[in-house]
DNA sequence: ATTAAATATGATAACAATTATCAGTTTATA
DNA sequence: TATAAACTGATAATTGTTATCATATTTAAT
């Protein structure tokens, strides 16, 4: 994999984001920024460095993916009411993994746990 | 909901299968037994019968959704060689919903685990 | 049984997210 | 600097899914 300057600003566009954007939401936001990018190149680099593990993917309730900078293990949760995703910090899933291998034999390379329901906030304001 | 002869055979070829089949799936399997249902009408029904509970929805790793008649607390592991999916029995999530809702506050509905790797038999079949 | 309202259907058009294509450009390497 | 490999923008094509709509079936009330 060569260098290349379309993806480095894409993956700085994911890192400084808040939220966990879709391909489409970086897009727009190189474009705004006065980037000639193409869609196909976002959707391309952000698959690649999914692959190689450089990002993470989230692929859960929607209809469309999101991404993640944050490569260390954590879930998500995403809210039904304001689609917000939030991150969950967890600690619990190495042993499911453990148990999980061993009574299968499986080899387990990847695990993703996404919840949903109504975040705090969407819930205060339901009243 | 009135009853429905379709959403009957959708729902009794999806128990009759083995796998974890798409929507796409079970149309072609009904097509075959002389059925001239139409595949809108396999889409809505499926997607009915997850929302009511009656089935669950599996939507993770892959493009496109799978469906599963079991609706017993249970999880998947996904074949990244022969892309079959697996049933993960599991009964450890609980105590990870209850610390997840305690500490964020999140009122979670509904959550699903999706594991990925290779399974025995293609592990086996590698050498 | 007959009717009327609600719900379901098949056929297909429309849609949204994503991927494939391809000619031209950039990057790494010899 | 020459060459091959990798990357790009523009856009066509593909795929999974949903919307539309005229017709048919189901349900409940007469």
């Amino acid at each position: 994999m060569n260098y290349s300057k379309q993806r480095e600003i894409i993956y700085q566009a994911l890192a400084d984001n808040v939220v966990h954007p879709s391909a489409e939401y970086i897009y727009d936001v190189l474009k705004q920024a006065n980037s000639n990018i193409s869609l196909a190149t976002v959707y391309r680099n952000l698959n690649k460095m999914a692959h190689n593990g450089k990002i993470k993917k989230i692929q859960g309730l929607e209809d469309k993916a999101h991404f993640d900078h944050n490569t260390f293990e954590h879930y998500h949760f995403i809210c039904k009411k304001c689609g917000r995703i939030f991150d969950i910090p967890c600690d619990i899933a190495p042993e499911i993994i453990k148990k999980t291998q061993e009574s299968t034999g499986f080899k387990i390379e990847s695990h993703d746990i996404v919840f949903s329901g109504i975040c705090r906030e969407c819930s205060e304001n339901e009243r």
